[in-house]
Formats: structure tokens, sequence, C-alpha cells
DNA sequence: GGAACGATCTGC
DNA sequence: CAGATCGTTCCC
């Protein structure tokens, strides 16, 4: 599912600003999986990892940052693909300006901030009718993503569910 | 009720 | 390389 999320198009238009990227870096967390939020069952701050996929899961990191994730399982499942990177397609200039003109580089706290994604947005619709929505008819067919262990775990270190596309 | 610990980022 | 910073979770 990670994978699949690869080269779709992440959308968000709010305020009548419209930012969108192309995804480029996920990483997969299952419930069997002991780095997943979901590992030891549904909490209240996890229940949207265990409602119907195309929601966004976002979460609060380290009390600082935000990150956000796609629920790709069915109702229960809890499973979700943390989205770590995209390449700036519309609104670059927002992002620069949400990021503090820092660089726009690879991180999912980093991503959320170039967003405007926080805590509010958590368990919103990405396939409905509302300001954000992923774009995965227009993905292009990948070749080979590159495979490797995820980022920033303490736990099940060594699965290699980060994948990442140029 | 308390303590430990992050799916991170930044600046020194 | 360490500090920021706070909600969530787990244990007593």
């Amino acid at each position: 599912m990670a994978r699949d999320l690869l080269g779709a198009v992440l959308v968000v238009e709010r305020h009548g600003i419209r930012v969108a990227g192309r995804i480029i870096e996920t990483e997969a967390y299952t419930t069997d999986d002991p780095a997943s939020h979901s590992f030891r069952g549904r909490t209240p701050r996890n229940a949207v990892m265990f409602g119907p996929a195309g929601h966004l899961y976002v979460y609060r990191s380290y009390g600082i940052h935000w990150c956000a994730n796609v629920v790709t399982g069915a109702e229960g499942d809890g499973q979700a693909v943390l989205l770590r990177a995209v390449d700036p397609l519309d609104g670059a200039d927002e992002m620069l300006r949400r990021r503090g003109r820092r660089p726009l580089a690879d991180g999912p706290g980093k991503l959320c901030q170039a967003f405007g994604l926080d805590g509010d947005d958590d368990g919103a619709d990405l396939c409905g009718r509302g300001p954000m929505r992923i774009l995965d008819d227009v993905a292009v067919q990948q070749s080979d993503p590159i495979v490797g262990p995820r980022v920033g775990i303490t736990r099940a270190v060594d699965t290699p569910w980060r994948f990442r596309i140029s």
C-alpha cells in the first residue's frame, strides 16, 4: 500500500490557497508491527487508524511536530502509511513561507508544516469533497522504488518498509 | 498519580 | 550532538 501512494499527488486547498505535491517517500505501519501506533490496539489517539481507508491520521511527534498518515486498511485493520516527503507541484512559495523560509526538504514534520496540516486535520476525509485529497489517478506507474529501513523508530528496525522514488 | 518515551527538526 | 516540548501510554 505504501508503494501505491508513491507518485500520487497530495492536494490541500484552503483559504483560497492550493498546495500540492507528488508523494515521493512513504513508510508502512500495520497492527502486526511493533513500531506502529496501532500495535497495542485502538486508543483515543490512533482511533482514526482503525477507521475506513482514505482518511488522514495526524499525530504529534516529540511534542513539537505534526506527522500525517493515510489510512490504508479496512475498518478495524489499523494500518496506515506515513507521508515522509513530497515533490512540490503547486504553491511551492506558500510552502516555503510556512516553513519559515527554511529549505523544504524531506521529513514528515516538514511536510505537515508545508501543507499546513495539524491535529485539527486528524480524521479528515481524503476521498470526499473536503479541502484535501489524494489524486492517485494521476499517479505515474513507478518502477522499482528504493526500499529501505524506516526512520526514527526503535522497534522493528530491520523491517524494510520505507519506500522512495526520485 | 507519575514517569518515561517518542514514526522529528534545528541550531550549535 | 543535544535540546525543545507535551501528549500518550503504561505502570504503580
